[in-house]
Parts: structure tokens; sequence; C-alpha cells
DNA sequence: ATCGATCGTGATCCATTTGTGAGGTTTACG
DNA sequence: CGTAAACCTCACAAATGGATCACGATCGAT
């Protein structure tokens, strides 16, 4: 009845416990039942005590964690699962979907977020990948350290402190500008609609104007381009959309 | 009018086939229309028991879904299908806009949902968005850096990039010859009318002259080859239309 | 509650692309 | 070899798409 999932060998045989932690009734329910059907032996806690008395018992490959509970912070308590020792995978559900709330995510100890309202089938594919990634690492992969710092040409930027320098000048950028900026520069020469980039960096089922990009990258190209009529980094592709020069890379 | 479909090349060459479910023939043949006209194959079915049959012979990407049905429930409906264990992507219609929110419409399974009455442009928006998400999810979530490149003799093209080298000279080509090319290299040695390609490439109800191809070949020719009255890569077929040389595989 | 920064949207102007028309040229065929 | 159909070339005007500016709405901080 179920496919897709059980091709997976090794993941498969693996013990697969999942504690959800989620405060809406229904949500929870929905998320057990479904993970139940793929071969997950799930728990579910109702606030963040409860959370983390059922995650010293220990044993859980993964935890669904919604940001928002009655009585903790979900950070504090992804700090506190992580400072744990164990290696569980941490699936962060949360209501916004600004770059910003998943830096904070990884940087708290998530390993993937996940915005609501989610679908089933999505929530079920990051899962999935979050196990097989999991596969990957214990059979030998380099935890890394802190610290992303991207350089292009003049452009260097630090994910973590979210700041910029341009030829060693820092430059103040707002948060949407910065996310902008930071989705071309993971992504250099390759070009994208207005449509990707409203997906990508405003967050899917965002229902805005095409146009509101272009104010953007306005803006963008105003603080970060020497002359923002002939720009060096964001360039325009005529009837398509936007890339990052990749004279830069 | 109708842009972006283009932009996301994969997509607009994807198959897309929408099951209809919905016991109003008039609605059923409005969204069947309008689902048309963006490309998509459609199939309606009035009541449950067809529904389900026309699903179990598959190859759907999209069921657009009425909850209300003289035979049977939508929810049942939608949950037989989502055991069907094939990705698809649900979008419910409901009357009731009061009673329907996000944990319900989440709980049957669906990934999105509209309530009647809904307006054209919402729903096209939605369907969009909603195959944008699965050809996300398809091509592996996040970043990653899969960059498709199609040789053909001594062209080169960059899907992602939209660019193009003939033999490792890069070469600006604008929208609709990046487009047209593109068509044409993944598909060489078929031939084309001009009016299959105008359907394809420039989209499917546009109405123009079939004189507007000639143009475009004649521009793309005069980029792309050494000595365009002479073609290599495209060449014409008297009488028929064009096609991409087949010695270039 | 007030203030300021930031963001989304609308209007306007400007640039490129693209569709189209009018010839000229090639091809097929009698 | 002549003719008609099909195709190519070229130039130009219009439509499309992009840049810019300015104005409210919104959100966060004070």
């Amino acid at each position: 009845m179920e496919s897709g999932l059980l091709v997976e060998g090794k993941i498969d045989l693996m013990r697969r416990k999942v504690l959800i932690v989620e405060d809406e009734p229904d949500i929870a329910h929905l998320v057990q039942t479904h993970l139940n059907d793929i071969g997950c032996e799930t728990d579910i806690a109702g606030n963040g005590a409860a959370a983390m008395n059922l995650f010293n018992k220990g044993g859980y490959q993964l935890v669904v964690l919604d940001l928002m509970l009655p009585d903790t912070d979900g950070l504090t308590l992804c700090r506190n699962m992580r400072s744990a020792g164990d290696y569980v995978a941490i699936l962060m559900l949360t209501a916004k979907s600004t770059e910003l709330d998943r830096v904070v995510g990884l940087e708290m100890g998530a390993d993937d977020y996940l915005t609501k309202p989610f679908s089933i089938p999505e929530l079920l594919a990051r899962i999935k990948a979050l196990f097989r990634r999991m596969e990957a690492l214990q059979s030998g992969g380099a935890t890394s350290g802190k610290q992303e710092i991207i350089e292009r040409g003049g452009l260097s930027l630090d994910v973590d402190r979210r700041s910029v320098k341009i030829d060693g000048k820092p430059v103040d950028l707002t948060a949407k500008e910065f996310d902008l900026l930071l989705y071309f520069v993971r992504n250099p020469g390759r070009v994208f609609s207005r449509i990707q980039l409203l997906d990508k960096v405003w967050g899917y089922n965002h229902d805005g104007y095409e146009h509101t990009v272009n104010s953007h990258i306005n803006r963008l190209r105003s603080k970060i381009e020497a002359d923002p009529a002939a720009p060096r980094y964001v360039l325009t592709v005529w009837g398509v959309g936007y890339k990052f020069s990749e004279e830069q890379e």
C-alpha cells in the first residue's frame, strides 16, 4: 500500500523512533498517524516539560519540534536536546518563514525546518531526507565547524552574523535584502525568475506581485553596486529574471 | 498577458495531467478550459466512483477535488488517493469557509484548499504554486547543484544558467531564442511545424502568425550558425517546418 | 502609544525584444 | 526555363518587461 519509503534498504531496517513535540492535538495526531504509516514508533509531548522528560528516556532518532509551545521556548528545548549529546535529528515546525528564523533555527541545532501550514507529503519528504542524511553521517561524515563566510569577488557575506562587506567596507542590509543576496550568492550564475525568488526567499504560499522583487533588487543594488545602472553582482536577464554574476565566483 | 510559464523550463515541458472531481458541470468545465489554457491535460469525474476509477489508471500530477459529491464523501476520496502511494498534489474545493481551517485541510491530506466561490486567477495561482512546489521537492529540495548541461555537436546549453556556448565561445541569446533552441536541442532530429513551435515555445493559446517563427529562427541562426545560409544546427524541412540536426547528437 | 525603519504596491518612464510587413531569394516542379 | 510557393532578410513600430521613485501599511523598538 505505502510505497516509496520502503525502498531505502538500510534505513528501513533501522529502528525509527520519533518524538513529536506539538501542543495542538490535531496536528500532533495527524503527524503521528502518518509517521506510523511509514513505520516509525512515535511518542507525543504536548509541552516542553513532557518533551524533555520523554527525551531523556532516550532512544529517539528524530524529534519533530513545534517552536510555539505553551510553557517553553522551542529554541531552548532544541538547545537542551542538542547538549544532551546523543545524535538526534531535529525537524523544526515554525509559523514564520524568513531566512532569519531558518538561520536561528539551524544555529540552535535544528537539522531542517518546515513552515506551517505544511502538507503531509512535504513533511514526509523532509523526514525521509533527514533519515537519509543521518545514515550518510553515520557511515563517516565530518560535522563542520561554524562561521560560514561566503566570498564572491569583492563581496563577503557572513551568514551567521548576517553582515556584508564590499571590498572590506561593511554595508547595512535589511533582512529581505540580505536573504535575497544570500540566495543569489549561494547559486552564482544560475538564473531565477521572479516567481522562483518569491518562492525561495519569501517562502512558498506567498502570494504577492512579481513586481515586488524588482523593488528589492533595486534597493539591494543601490547598496552594493558602485553603479546600480551597470551592476557587477546582481544582473538582469531580460525576459526571465535575475542572476548573480558568474565572474565573481 | 500570461507569462512565467516558460521560465520554469522543465515544468513547462513536463506533462501535467489533472483530474477534476466536481459534480457541477458548469464549474467543472470552467476549470477545465482554464487548465487547458495553461497547458494541462484534464479529465473530469462527476462523482466519487468515476474519480477513483480514473485515478487508478494513474498518471495524474494534480487532483482538483470538490468536497461535495453526490455519492462519496470527498474526505474519504482524498484519503484513498493519498494511500495509493504515488505523489499527487490535491487541491480541495469546498463551499464552507468557516469550517475548513488549516488543520482540517491538513488532516484530509490536501496540499491546499480553496473555498467556493473562488476566482479563476486565484485558482490558477494556487495550481501553479502547487506544481512549483512539487517540482522543487522532486529535484531534491534545497539548493542542489545539479547543473543540467546539454551538448550537441559544438553546441552546449546550460539550462539553469540559460547560457549557450558554441565551440567554447559564449553567445548571447534573448529569452525566446533560448527557449526555442532549448526545445530543439531536447528533441534532436524531430521535425516541428511552425504551429507546433508556436504552441510549445510561445504558449498554448498564442495566436500569431506562423511567420513569426521564421523571424526567430532567422535571428537564432544569425547568432549560432557560422554560415546562416547553410545551417549546421537548425535545419529547414521544406514544406513542413524545422528540425535540429541529428548529426549533432 | 509613538516613532522609525522596512516592505509591498502603484505609477511612470525607459530599454529591449519581438511581431509584423514588404520585398528579395531559393526551391520544387511542370 | 518559367512559375508559384515556400522561405529568408531586413527594418521598424508596438508591446512587453524593467528601473526608478514615491507613498501607505506594517512591524518592532522605544
